[in-house]
DNA sequence: GGACTGAACATTGTCGACAATCTGAGAATG
DNA sequence: CATTCTCAGATTGTCGACAATGTTCAGTCC
């Protein structure tokens, strides 16, 4: 009988420079250490990360491509500031692309993969100081539903999309206004039909239901920053 | 009265080593100069190009996150070689976005893109060429049409993703599969069917027709590849 | 003959120095 | 007093050299 070797998992480990300092500032951004519209600083940030300044401009091209960064020639690179302007056009994305995950995810998602996504949706439901407190589901467990479901379409290019730059602005904006949905039991019921119409394999009605749901994230966004303008402007 | 002042346009001539380069190698990719899987050298790049390795790998970082290189640490970068299950993911994420796309162009476009628009078309329609020598229509007259009509959706956020990495996707995959449209006719109509409905501002409509148009290519092009797939086998 | 070893070579990764460009404070000018 | 000019300081852009890692291929051993 042949023996089944265990692969070593590739090394992860031996990454270059630029590439963990580009992670580490796009952790950064994303957690608002580096607020938006920070004026980065070549000298000054190599000098914190210990590197010289080759691979950190490396790792500022890298994250220009992913569009965290904004960069002027001869000028320097500042951390993105999302408009409320661009945070709406990202959920007009999100209700295309998501909807279209959810009808994929419905063709392709296995049998174990709905019921661990069910369990998930079933945890938030009991979880007691869920609808209280609203701190985890607004924070993550919101955007690990939504994950579970991009990565369930089993779409390579999409999952690449919408886990990498999108989900990054989008967490960046959570972080930045701290603002999550204040419609909680609703998100959950919108999760939970979901949910069901994937368990049915119903693509169509899947895709249906998510782009109301993101739909509705928007809208409820929308108002919550009309409300905060009009207070502003008192 | 004010005196209205008139501002220059950004001069974009001073970019840095680095951006003309990058931009470079991605005209190259697309055109298939630089064919995909290719192996990226950096010392012979950099000296075909007449600069310094500095520079080159930060553009080289840059079309890493634009996803046309694909790089392993300490082994090097290649032009990414897409897949055809790639290629049809990619119809899936145009199908969502394009379609999201014409349902904004309904809301946002102007009268006046909307008649240029109706022009492209009837050009489209009545070139005399168009029909039988369908070279012109296949490689750059449908790529206008669906980006006028990105552009049409004023969603910035859209328009780069769409106009950026994926088009660049698309359009090295014609290049490389010398493939495009075999169904001329049956697009043109399908086009003026999408022009039309934005014309009635109608966006739910526009985005059902060009979510079809971009369905029905998708098929076309995965036909053809089973075709050839077959022919290969013999 | 085929598989392993290891040393030479080539390539990628990192660094520090220098050149080009921008910024801002203060002097000169009206 | 406001505006423009100038120049020094700081920052970004570019380069060439060196270190670290991968690759290749001749030589050796089984």
């Amino acid at each position: 009988m042949a023996k089944i070797i265990e692969l070593e998992p590739i090394k992860i480990e031996a990454r270059t420079l630029a590439d963990r300092v580009s992670e580490q500032i796009a952790t950064a951004i994303v957690k608002g250490e580096l607020p938006p519209g920070y004026k980065i600083s070549e000298p000054e940030l190599a000098r914190q990360y210990g590197i010289s300044r080759g691979p950190l401009r490396e790792a500022i091209r890298r994250l220009e491509g992913l569009r965290l960064l904004v960069r002027i020639p001869h000028i320097g690179a500042r951390v993105v500031s999302l408009s409320t302007k661009e945070l709406l056009e990202i959920y007009y994305i999100r209700e295309a692309m998501e909807g279209m995950a959810a009808r994929l995810a419905a063709e392709n998602m296995t049998d174990a993969e709905i019921a661990s996504l069910r369990q998930l949706i079933e945890h938030h439901e009991t979880s007691p100081d869920l609808l209280e407190n609203r701190s985890y589901f607004q924070k993550e467990g919101d955007l690990d539903f939504h994950y579970r479901i991009v990565q369930g379409s089993k779409n390579t290019k999409l999952i690449e999309l919408l886990g990498g730059e999108l989900y990054h602005l989008v967490r960046m904006y959570r972080y930045q206004f701290s603002a999550a949905s204040n419609r909680p039991r609703q998100a959950l019921f919108e999760h939970r039909n979901i949910v069901e119409a994937i368990a049915q394999r119903d693509g169509e009605l899947a895709e249906i239901l998510m782009r109301r749901h993101v739909s509705n994230s928007r809208k409820n966004v929308e108002q919550r920053l009309q409300e905060q303008q009009l207070q502003e402007s008192q």
